[in-house]
RNA sequence: GGGCCAUUAGCUCAGCGGUAGAGCACCCGCCUUUUAAGCGGGGUGUCGAAGGUUCGACCCCUUCAUGGCCCA
């Protein structure tokens, strides 16, 4: 705890100053104040106002100070005179206020000598008093873990992270008015679920104390919007945390955010219409124009993206037919002959998805839909017609990023069943990430669901994406970390 | 899980086997239109933690903690 050295506290308290006062009330925010006076100044006269921020600058020139303050809108600068002020009012400012301390102030606006639009101050209240000193202000703070821990303080000293989070929440702001607009319906659905499911993944487990019961932290929304849709809602869609019990990384939290779609009687190829409308809105909404930069590349994200399968993109990566080597054996020696070298899978689908996550995935910088995947690792998607070993699935790529995931989904309770206990023997054979065989959600597919295409990806991606960072941490305001002591 | 790197003042960072450094912040003095105000003075520290080597360790060694990057 910082110690108070100037003895502040004691000489506030005796002149009567309560240091975190329960009241106060401005007129103009420092943005507001500023474009009023420009407003009365181009007429001639000024404006009054009642001002409160944090004060982040102060000049003291003896008998006269200046001083910025800050407040969610922006900048102002304060005017203090001993002789209009008075004397006691401007040594307790000059001696007892500190960089970080909230004040108010109210006054007369006026331009200075150099020409900044400047609160005269006739009276001053101090608002709260910062025990601590600010970040340098313009050293910034650089300690990436102070950043994160103490996301606060990054916010103060750095500009551009206020921008990212920003743009975050215009994000989803723009993405919800998209799909409102396409007459979607946003819903809830549990995060706490009896039987987690609707991707592959290792999830949280928590305990209901009087339901006596273990509950899990859901890993996807799936299996509970298909449930709306047999309902009746023809278009659903959520956004909302999920949550997946994995390793922490650049890339990885263990929880995020993430949209889930849900439209009866579409198919993939009408998720892929969606998905480029629904991004490239997003993009002239938030930065103006349907472009995004990485790595110093303009991206256009316009539709239509190419649309390529996951068969020609491997053929053209990697020289190998993945239709010529229907088995893992063939495709192995396939690619042994290309002295192509993945880790090793257990099956064909794995097989085929670990070599285009290889060869092909961080080329693929345009919008880029790749579409058509193995059965055996989709097991939620409807089978493609004339080739069932493969599902009608796409994953969709910028930047070299994979940003999200759709299909048609499968809506044939009995196929259900049966991938669900090809899935089973997967869990039972050690694959941690194997989907569980959800009898409920089985139930609800008998009574009928519609034809329908569903379509998910990551909130935090997409915000990656969209504001050059290439750490998800950079774009979660409180990512996970280790605890430490006393936080 | 493996490899590499980092951790020194409130912040950003130098540093060397022999008395702990800079800029800003902070404290004291001067200064009534400044803008990273200026001028003069002041170092405020568990050198991430614990062991070890040494006459002597912030520095060398070991382990640990936290974070970052790369790989799995």
């Amino acid at each position: 705890m910082a110690d108070e050295p100037r003895g502040w506290l004691a000489r506030l308290r005796a002149s009567g100053v309560d240091p975190y006062p329960a009241h106060f009330h401005p007129t103009h925010t420092t943005v507001q104040a500023l474009a009023a006076f420009e407003e009365a100044e181009a007429s001639g006269g000024t404006v009054r106002a009642t001002v409160g921020g944090r004060l982040v600058a102060i000049r003291v020139m003896g008998k006269s100070t200046f001083a910025h303050i800050a407040d969610g809108s922006g900048r102002l600068q304060l005017y203090l005179r001993i002789d209009e002020v008075g004397a006691e009012a401007y040594e307790r400012f000059t001696r007892d206020l500190d960089l970080g301390d909230f004040v108010g102030a109210s006054g007369e606006m006026f331009r200075t000598r150099t020409g900044e639009a400047t609160l005269r101050v006739e009276e001053y209240t101090l608002l709260a008093k910062a025990l601590r000193p600010l970040p340098s202000k313009w050293h910034g703070l650089r300690d990436v873990e102070v950043r994160y821990r103490q996301r606060y303080l990054d916010l103060i000293a750095n500009p551009d992270v206020r921008r990212i989070f920003e743009v975050r929440t215009r994000l989803v702001t723009a993405v919800r008015q998209s799909l409102d607009e396409r007459g979607f319906m946003e819903v809830e659905t549990p995060i706490l679920q009896p039987i987690y499911g609707g991707a592959a993944a290792r999830p949280f487990t928590t305990y209901h104390n009087e339901l006596e019961t273990t509950l899990y932290l859901r890993i996807a929304d799936e299996l509970y919007l298909k449930r709306l849709i047999i309902g009746g809602f023809d278009r659903v869609y959520e956004i909302g945390k999920d949550f997946r019990n994995e390793g922490v990384s650049y890339k990885h939290n263990p929880e995020f955010t993430q949209l889930e779609a849900y439209q009866a009687y579409a198919d993939y190829h009408d998720m892929m219409c969606l998905v480029e409308e629904v991004w490239s809105e997003a993009a002239a909404r938030v930065l103006g124009e349907p472009v995004v930069e990485r790595a110093g590349r303009r991206i256009d994200l316009t539709p239509p993206w190419r649309r390529i399968t996951m068969r020609d993109a491997i053929l053209e990566r990697t020289g190998i037919d993945i239709e010529a080597h229907r088995d893992l054996a063939s495709l192995r020696a396939a690619m042994a002959e290309r002295r192509l070298q993945t880790d090793p899978q257990p099956t064909w689908g794995r097989q085929v998805d670990e070599l285009f996550a290889t060869y092909v995935e961080a080329d693929l910088i345009e919008p880029t839909f790749i579409i058509d995947y193995p059965v055996e690792i989709s097991p939620l998607a409807k089978r493609k017609p004339g080739s069932p070993h493969l599902v009608e699935r796409f994953e969709f790529f910028i930047g070299g990023l994979e940003l999200g995931n759709a299909f048609s989904e499968l809506n044939d309770p009995i196929d259900q069943r049966e991938r669900f206990l090809a899935q089973y023997r997967d869990l039972t054979a050690g694959d941690e990430e194997a989907h569980p065989l959800d009898e409920a959600f089985l139930t609800a597919l008998e009574y009928g669901m519609p034809p329908t295409g569903g379509v998910g990806w990551g909130i935090d991606r997409m915000t990656m994406l969209f504001t050059g960072q290439t750490s998800i941490r950079e774009v979660i305001l409180f990512p996970q970390l280790r605890s430490k002591d006393g936080e």
